[in-house]
DNA sequence: TGCAAAATAGCACGATCGTTCTTTTTGTTG
DNA sequence: CAACAAAAAGAACGATCGTGCTATTTTGCA
């Protein structure tokens, strides 16, 4: 995989109407009414389930977030689960647009790294609030195999891979040391993102950003050439 | 809280009919049939919620389990709520008596800690199979408060208070820095079981119960006196 | 052994769920 | 503007949910 892509979602096929017939590129704006009420509805799907989880999002309260009927909105999907799988898709996207997309900026290696974990944590610290779909996803769909657990599990991984990448690049730059497992680095980052979760929206436990900061530098300290 | 007392459950009142009359107290055997069957009820639906969660446990469903019907499961607990409370009061029995009681025999100090964590490890490992109420009751209520929350949340500081517990006495003999921060090392190590659990349940990657271990190896290190 | 009480079953209720089918409204294009 | 397709609504379905009520069975004790 390319160091500079982490999406693994398939180009989307052109619209139906938009491939046939006049042979002009459809202008990203003028969607049709319909992609664009689609957008909306997987908009505010995607507000509930972070908040309720996959799980607890139900047509009908979606329905009434959007002010459509019940038919109106699962016609776009044709299932739940097909709603469901939109859902882990949109968050899959805003994930990249706002924790790894802006990291490229920062050189090889080390401060790539930091930069990566640092809008990992500011996200985490946002999803306080408004929940993280990869967490809850993770511990709804754990044992219930399927399409949706496969495209949860599918975005997590990616994402790790990146951050794999970013351990093993700083790495070669010299700026960690060569015989540490990039494994266990990555594994012991992401337990500090998950305990920050924990402790942050479940305890409540005051001063874990700070915590999960100072156990980042005690992985580095630990870790560096 | 006394160092040997884990539990935050109030005593449970005696069953009315034993407390009236004889006055005789009653063995720890001869419950009654009705407590006799809540407790297999309870058994039951401990097993269903690990699997599918708090949330996805149903009457209907613990009904069927047991072979009962769905108003005589209903009957002892005069609620869904009630029942998910049991659930993990019923948990947290157990987890005390998997991980917490057994950590006493061990001396003070850091080979105490030890024995904690390689417990709790142990534990996760098993529930990479089973589900982790702690974990999976954290994400269904991290924003729905009310008694479940509740009881979930105060089983779980009470285990991380034991643990915080364990993390100081080693200080005090000498064994840990005592300059380093408890909450810190609290927070560090509930990631390693957060990332074992996270990695090992749901993402199936091999080798994480090495990882968690070799993570709490790597923290000793770092806040060794 | 009989009797009160406890335990369990049976049944029905309103609500909500995902989904299907049919009809109406809306938008686009020749 | 007319014709056609897409989008949205409406209504109904079977299923499952938690819960309340009323029988019936089982239990424990005098």
């Amino acid at each position: 995989m390319a160091d500079t892509a982490l999406s693994n979602r398939p180009a989307k096929p052109a619209t139906p109407r938009a491939a046939a017939g006049t042979g002009a590129a459809v202008s990203a704006k003028s969607l049709q009414k319909g992609q664009q009420t689609k957008a909306a509805i997987v908009e505010a799907a995607l507000g509930l389930a972070t908040q309720i989880g996959l799980e607890g999002l139900s047509i009908g309260a979606l329905a009434e977030v959007t002010q459509m009927s019940k038919s109106g909105v699962f016609a776009h999907f044709g299932s739940r689960e097909e709603l469901q799988i939109s859902v882990v898709r949109e968050y899959h996207s805003r994930f990249e647009q706002e924790v790894f997309y802006p990291a490229l900026q920062a050189p090889r290696g080390l401060p790539r790294m930091r930069v990566l974990f640092d809008n990992w944590m500011k996200r985490t610290s946002v999803e306080i609030d408004s929940g993280c779909l990869y967490i809850s996803g993770a511990v709804e769909f754990d044992d219930r195999p399927g399409p949706v657990r496969d495209a949860i599990a599918s975005s997590v991984k990616t994402w790790l891979a990146a951050v794999h990448r970013a351990i093993t690049n700083a790495q070669q730059e010299g700026h960690l040391d060569a015989k540490a497992n990039p494994e266990q680095v990555m594994f012991e980052i992401h337990g500090l993102i998950l305990a920050l979760h924990y402790e942050a929206r479940f305890l409540k436990t005051p001063g874990s950003i700070e915590r999960a900061r100072q156990g980042f530098e005690n992985i580095l300290l630990r870790y560096k050439a």
